[in-house]
DNA sequence: CTGGCCATAGGGGCCATCCCCTATTCGCGC
DNA sequence: GCGCGAATAGGGGATGGCCCCTATGGCCAG
């Protein structure tokens, strides 16, 4: 089986590469250090499977799964996540991952990811399971409140600390109209003001704190 | 040199000892999975370096990182930290930390730091030395503005998206000394409203994301 | 082609924020 | 004791955020 490691700490890519090396039938073909790198790399080499950290350079581990399934479907993608960090996991899978393992279980789970891909099953640790679940529950059923690319972008300005008439001038608009937007990404999200927004936008990696 | 290697990742503690077990002089003289496994190790072991993650179970870096100083303060503590977040710098450096090394270049870094903290030098990466002269230059120039405990206490219910009226409710005050505290704060900050104060928390580890 | 979603834009109203003041009471250092 | 900064509290006013509506044009799926 051959695979591709992508994390932007050479630490982590070591630890990672020593524990799949005591695998006979696994092989590291290549490392990479962003997402771009990663992405080209598994569209020329073609692993069986990319292991991508979320949080890269470049392209985020999201961004790469996308490039990679949308060029070169075949290969597939467990994506690896900081601490006990599960904000991810839909997007993961909706960018096509085949599993997503939380690094504080790596040295347990990674494994057991690894051979379930193999049988191409889908793998998900057990807390991974828990919040899919408890988030289909909270959403109702089918209910997918995510926000358009417009209001994404505006939260992403109000984050930053334009205020509307400034976002209006920014992208050519009334102020009214980002007035709506804002106020329906607040609605979707369930949040009441700006402070919230701030919050949101950081946790989602929109901008840096 | 004996050394101590505290990660809630396994991974992360075999790629570290990886790194350091290739060096002659250094022998690793125990892991720990969590900070209070960390400190108690350290304070009972002694080494002459213990090599702390912030985020940890139990006890952060930080927390361990003064419980260290406290009881066993000849031990040198490196502090290290996850992807681009350098938020826990100023607080590792008033702990009593002797660096601060930034995950994604632990690498190329830890040696070095390893090695100055050896020589009873600091060690920080360009990064955190560049953080820490930006927020130099934030707090103007020569100026101590310095928040007040209190003006703190507010800034961080602020970021936490407490409207005034709440946050003189919490603290028993009227709302217009939450309000003069705010501002004060916006005032020796440089800031023109809460959105960046929530960023401004966030940075500084007053609150989570 | 109709219904739904998105992006656009506006009206009107309420209240919070933000900025300019003043003022009192502490405690601390010189 | 005197000055100073911190913490407390308030007035008044300009502006902006937030919420309730309506409405139109474009585009895509059923």
């Amino acid at each position: 089986m051959r695979v591709l490691i992508a994390d932007d700490h050479g630490i982590v890519r070591s630890g990672i590469r020593l524990l799949l090396e005591r695998q006979s039938d696994i092989e590291v073909i290549g490392e990479a250090a962003d997402g771009a790198e990663a992405s080209s790399l598994a569209i020329r080499e073609r692993p069986d499977l990319a292991i991508l950290d979320v949080k890269m350079p470049k392209l985020t581990g999201l961004q790469a799964t996308r490039e990679i399934k949308r060029q070169a479907p075949e290969v597939s993608v467990l994506i690896l996540s900081m601490h006990d960090d599960e904000r991810y996991l839909f997007e993961a899978l909706k960018a096509g991952a085949s599993g997503y393992v939380l690094k504080a279980q790596a040295d347990t789970d990674l494994l057991a990811a690894i051979r379930a891909v193999e049988r191409g099953e889908p793998f998900l640790t057990p807390e991974a399971q828990r919040t899919l679940i408890r988030d289909v529950l909270e959403r109702g059923p089918g209910g997918d409140e995510d926000l358009t690319p417009r209001e994404e972008e505006i939260v992403k300005l109000v984050a930053e600390a334009h205020t509307t008439k400034q976002i209006a001038e920014i992208l050519h608009l009334s102020e009214k109209t980002v007035e709506n937007h804002r106020a329906n990404a607040m609605r979707k999200l369930g949040m009441r003001d700006r402070v919230e927004l701030v919050r949101y936008a950081i946790r989602r990696g929109l901008i840096e704190p």
